[in-house]
DNA sequence: CGCTGTTAGATAACAGTGTTATGGAATTGT
DNA sequence: ACAATTCCATAACACTGTTATCTAACAGCG
């Protein structure tokens, strides 16, 4: 006796691709709930209704950022040295937060996503874990365990990663790369 | 003919600490001018006077945090053991971190503070390049770089205790404690 | 002293924000 | 056809950063 609840899909999708690209082009703190909504051919009360709030919305997006960060991650070539592969790993994540920043940034700015109790099911990080294990398994160590050093590489990664996006680290990019470079490759032992 | 331009240092000072309390306490998005500027006995006018406006107070209040923080970790004891000197830095970046968390996020979100053209010369990271140049010195090692480690190990922390603060490592803080110890330890050669 | 030029900062207005109440059009089961 | 219920457009609210406007305080000079 009553309609049935439906919320649109389409209308999700639309809000979360729009307030994706102004994520993308001004960063999460220039995104306005009414110009997402009027890009998305609708009005802030959309944004309630299927989200909750802005806040919701922003999590919504850093989530699919997520998946394509891990997606671009997972598109880097596997060959027969694994090791080289690793390193080609680290560049790519280094190239796509500097190709979005400001979703990047997003990402990583607590608060805003909060993902499953094991955060460790993220497929970034999931990339990076198989990674490391054909790495150790190659190498035949037992020590580190894949998810110590995983995680290790992450926090290496991610921190000359936000460093630099944060303007602190002194020198052109091209010498950032540089530095980067030999920062993964003094990882290896 | 005219009164002189003294703006008045005092009430500069008040700003700046009633902005850095209001940011250590919720963050850096919920920074109201007016709140700060109630609290401060004055109005949003004066900051605009002594500022320029938010952005710049914030980058002001950001600068002092930068100060603090510098000398948080060069109050961290010097022994006769270099590298001990050097892990227990480590830790002591991870400790203050943690105890400001709204602070430190608002450190690293670029955009907000802006250094001086050489940002090596971050007090922060000099006692970090001071601390890895004698940890070298005493091991006798050529490479890398004092520069190269202090970049190399100001990643790995500052990447670490990103995540952390992101709340994407997965487990309780006692095992992050134990896991950040654990990569720490794991950089030395 | 009085006058004048200048500055510091209070007051008030403006455009825009996230959020919430209200209400109407659309769609279902009866 | 009717009644119930959901989606979301409309409109109001309290708040934000920012910018004009204006007043009180001060310095130099006749």
């Amino acid at each position: 006796m009553a309609r049935p609840r439906s919320y649109d899909d389409d209308l999700r999708r639309r809000l979360i691709g729009c307030a994706s690209e102004a994520l993308s082009a001004h960063g999460s703190d220039a995104l306005s709930l009414r110009a997402v909504a009027t890009a998305a051919g609708t009005t802030t009360a959309a944004v309630y209704a299927l989200f909750g709030g802005r806040e919701e919305l922003l999590a919504a997006v850093v989530g699919e950022g997520f998946e394509r960060f891990g997606r671009h991650l997972a598109a880097v070539p596997r060959t027969h040295d694994p090791r080289a592969d690793l390193f080609a790993l680290g560049l790519a994540y280094r190239a796509n937060a500097l190709a979005n920043p400001h979703f990047y940034r997003a990402m990583f700015a607590s608060g805003t996503y909060r993902s499953s109790d094991d955060t460790l099911g993220e497929p970034t990080f999931l990339v990076l874990l198989e990674a490391a294990s054909r790495v150790l398994e190659a190498a035949g160590a037992a020590r580190p365990s894949p998810e110590e050093l995983a995680l290790h590489l992450w926090g290496l990664t991610h921190g000359l990663v936000g460093l630099e996006l944060a303007g602190l680290l002194p020198g052109t990019p091209a010498e950032h790369a540089e530095r980067y470079a030999a920062a993964l490759l003094r990882e290896r032992r």
